[in-house]
DNA sequence: GCGAGATATATCGCTGAACTAAGTATAGCA
DNA sequence: TGCTATACTTAGTTCAGCGATATATCTCGC
């Protein structure tokens, strides 16, 4: 299952931001990084990342240069500082929101539970 | 923290069928309800609770009726067995993409992780 | 008995994040 | 020579959630 825009919705720069602070990268190795990370359920636009790209060079969140050295021209992004920390606030509030709507749904979620910890040794 | 538009995007309908499958509940009452088990952070408008019933209505998804028995006019929400199964569906959902963002922030979701599971006995 | 504030539901218009769609351009391969 | 993958950009559309507003009743203090 790919998840739609209703799942994305405020987290998509999260995701860009963290898929960045594993190193420098350029606008379409976000795109299949993010595919192939996620299981092919994140599948974004080209149309949708390239926005959000800009919007954190503008917010000084990414630092930005041109590369032509293989041929291709790519434009590369690095975290800065002041993006790490963006990262940062913002998974800490997806992360509390997370917990948030688990503790709702309540038992719910223990029934539907199982993708959380991967590490789930103990035997059914 | 309140959580805002942008955390709340795509899963307040969630929020909504499983706030109901307590039991009937009327709109004012579902409000203060999520606004209390949420610890006061998920604070939802009445403009953007009753379109959310209505459409829920539209779809089957819950039966409702008015009553006026204690003087005050109440609209009661029920779910029907459409709307519980859209709930499972809805929260497996919202349950995979989280497991899927947290394996995607990775070490980062680790190390700010605290509130996940409120049950954790594990001694530090 | 009268105003203030809580209770209770409804609707309209706005905003902005994510999407669609379309465009530009080059590399590599059949 | 075309076709596909790579690589970036921008203009226009959609629609969920929000703010503002309207209506009406109940309760409490004064």
């Amino acid at each position: 299952m790919t998840f739609g825009r209703d799942r994305l919705h405020g987290s998509l720069d999260l995701l860009v931001l963290s898929n960045l602070a594993g190193g420098p990268r350029y606008g379409y190795q976000i795109l299949a990084s993010l595919r192939e990370r996620s299981g092919g359920r994140i599948i974004l636009k080209a149309g949708t990342l390239y926005p959000i790209l800009h919007k954190l060079e503008r917010d000084k969140c990414v630092r930005t240069w041109w590369d032509d050295a293989t041929g291709r021209d790519r434009k590369w992004y690095a975290l800065t500082e002041r993006g790490r920390k963006r990262m940062e606030s913002r998974a800490r509030e997806w992360l509390d929101y997370a917990a948030c709507v688990r503790g709702l749904l309540g038992p719910l979620a223990e029934r539907l539970a199982p993708p959380s910890p991967p590490l789930d040794a103990v035997g059914k």
